[in-house]
RNA sequence: GGGGGUGUAGCUCAAUUGGUUAGAGCGCUGCCCUGUCACGGCAGAGGUUACGGGUUCGAGCCCCGCCACUCCCGCCA
């Protein structure tokens, strides 16, 4: 070993003992006469000092000419440092080592970024931070994601061993599914022609190993989909996916919730409390507008749909005659609004279908708004008393049909909060996790353009089964054994209660979802085979791996806690991929590349 | 595919809104400095203002195009 104790590890009680650090020069003071040099490793960072008047000119020469990041290997006495020199600000502050060798182990070139400022690393242009990666890992707080992402993933496995799970891995060279993601294709070399498709969750082999006996399977299961990207998505990522045999959905809320807590004692040494609250999908429409509330703050939604069923104001009850509903929020606060603002929360009406969004501001004691002069005088009453409105509000109405409506706020509501912490007029404490799960999903979705149902989970995902007879005739009304987890408004995670009954399955690809009865036996035919051997009653769940981690470590981005993440575009900067091909490759798999080359 | 933001020295940012030779801090190079820890002092080098066009007497700044990064919408069963 090149070392005998690592950067974070002396303390007084070391002093006259010999000890070799290994590490980066992370800071280099010369004194001219007198040289300090700070070792840093991943765990932290000692001052070695080099004093010319014990050391041989050559040894001296030599650190001096070290400089930022150069590997270094020091050893020396440990000793106390002179009064008053102490640096309170690290661990080692109270020591030194009076460096007696040096090996150099390399050297460094000039950086492209400096690594030892955290102020000036954290605003580093990312672009440059992806491209010399290595550098980027080196930060502390780098570190410190990485570290704690590998706490919560072993945390992770020996709660799901000491449950008795077994950790079974599964192929990810897999067949094309086109229900979905857009999937990442791999042609195959020995059947010219044909593809492998990365899978874009272990759904399939899951179930199957609940076929196979496995009874309770996890695994820490690497996932493609080749999806536009955003902060917290990457076209690879991780999720924690398990699977259980005979078990009912409160099973899997009790197994994520001992999970969850086990993980927020392990990575913050918090305990978070259980039973987490259930909202069902109406009521987080209804209250929220989204399916994944943020429960941090309140702006919660109200329904005027009674008040306003009479209205003289023709949109709002023409819209209640339609079958709609009137759904108001109360953006406290928020009165002196700008006109960009209005108008950015107007596109998002817009954006799903509203003519345009009507509003009241209330400043200087009157209500501004081109529509308050439809409402009668109990109309005006019932808002004011009902939503408390006072003196600085910004009241929002959406009408339209519920889940339009629901939404319209819900996506405002969002967008006010954004704009009430900037403003410093919302502040949400850092430390607060509000965990909730979700349940009572519609099982099926509408296609307004191809007229058809489609599933809003994956068609895999059980119906409640007092609801399976309405299947047939309202499909609309069954709800699905869907639950997702969402903490601050992030769905970390989500699953279901499968369907293991082969006829039903069937029913449910065929009759519901309409996928021609050729197509479902060439895409799903082994697993409608698998389930007429004796498939257990079976359901699990999946967790975005990156966004636990992400919440944990405060960070923006779930690339700050992937070693090696793509940028927006999907691209590694720094292995710049992807790349062209030899011409020989594309041969050998039978491909022939029709888009013209940039470069 | 669409919308917003950013791009100036190795890094982080300025440049009085179109006006002389594009500046500062850090870093880098050289010299000085024996208790620093953001060491300090002196001197110096370093720029195709992402890139390509255009308007103008004159463009870092305005216009068009394009590239990269980023946030969002669509998309993500």
């Amino acid at each position: 070993m090149k070392r005998t104790h690592h950067c974070n590890e002396l303390r007084p009680a070391h002093i006259g003992r010999n000890a070799t650090l290994s590490g980066w020069v992370h800071s280099r003071r010369d004194l001219g006469g007198l040289i300090f040099i700070d070792i840093r490793d991943r765990e932290g960072r000692t001052q070695t000092v080099f004093d010319p008047s014990d050391l041989p000119k050559e040894l001296f020469d030599r650190a001096a000419a070290l400089r930022s990041e150069c590997v270094v290997s020091v050893s020396g006495p440990v000793r106390t440092r002179p009064p008053g020199s102490n640096n309170p600000k690290i661990p080692t502050g109270e020591i030194e080592i009076a460096a007696t060798s040096l090996e150099v182990l390399n050297m460094a070139a000039v950086l492209p970024f400096p690594v030892d400022d955290p102020e000036v690393a954290k605003t580093v242009n990312e672009e440059l931070r992806l491209q010399y990666r290595y550098l980027d890992l080196r930060r502390p707080e780098m570190v410190r994601n990485l570290r704690l992402r590998s706490k919560v993933a072993t945390a992770s496995r020996v709660y799901f061993d000491a449950q008795g799970f077994l950790d079974v891995e599964t192929p990810t060279l897999f067949k094309s599914t086109p229900e979905g993601a857009r999937e990442f294709l791999v042609p195959s070399r020995m059947h010219p022609g044909k593809f492998y498709a990365l899978p874009q969750s272990p759904q399939q082999f899951k179930q199957i190993l609940m076929v196979g006996g496995v009874e309770k399977y996890f695994q820490m299961a690497r996932c493609y989909r080749d999806e536009d990207l955003r902060a917290d998505r990457q076209p690879e990522f991780t999720q924690i996916d398990l699977e259980m045999s005979f078990i009912e959905r409160e099973d899997i809320y009790t197994l994520i919730e001992g999970l969850l807590k086990q993980i927020w004692k392990t990575a913050l040494d918090r305990d978070i409390p259980t039973p987490f609250p259930r909202l069902s999908f109406q009521e987080a429409l209804n209250r929220y507008g989204i399916d994944k509330p943020d429960t941090r703050y309140g702006l919660e939604l109200a329904d005027f749909t009674g008040e306003f069923r009479a209205s003289a104001f023709k949109i709002f009850s023409g819209a209640i005659a339609a079958g709609g509903v009137i759904k108001v929020l109360n953006a406290k606060g928020l009165a002196d609004a700008t006109q960009g603002q209005i108008e950015t929360m107007t596109e998002y009406a817009k954006s799903l279908g509203a003519k345009g969004l009507a509003y009241i501001k209330v400043e200087k004691g009157e209500w501004k708004s081109p529509i308050v002069r439809f409402f009668s005088e109990a109309e005006k009453a019932a808002l004011a008393q009902r939503l408390k409105i006072e003196e600085g509000d910004l009241i929002l109405f959406a009408a339209d049909q519920w889940l339009t409506a629901c939404e319209i706020l819900g996506k405002i509501r969002g967008y006010c909060a954004d704009v009430l912490k900037s403003s410093g007029k919302l502040i949400i404490d850092p430390n607060r996790f509000d965990f909730l799960w979700v349940v009572d999903f519609p099982l099926l979705a509408l296609d307004k353009e191809q007229n058809r149902w489609y599933s809003s989970h994956h068609p895999f995902t059980a119906p409640v089964a007092e609801d399976i007879p309405l299947l047939s005739t309202d499909p609309k009304k069954v709800r699905g054994q869907h639950y997702d987890i969402v903490v601050n408004g992030v769905e970390l995670g989500g699953g279901s209660i499968r369907i293991h009954q082969p006829e039903l399955q069937k029913l449910v690809f065929e009759q519901v979802l309409q996928i021609p009865p050729e197509m479902v036996q060439a895409r799903f035919g082994y697993l409608l085979e698998a389930f007429r051997y004796g498939a257990p009653p079976h359901g699990g769940i999946a967790l975005g791996f990156d966004r636990l981690i992400a919440i944990l470590c405060g960070a923006p981005s779930i690339r700050d806690v992937i070693a090696f993440p793509k940028t927006a575009k999907g691209a590694d900067l720094m292995t710049d991929s992807p790349a062209g091909v030899e011409a020989r490759q594309l041969r050998d798999l039978y491909l022939e590349v029709k888009v013209a080359k940039k470069d």
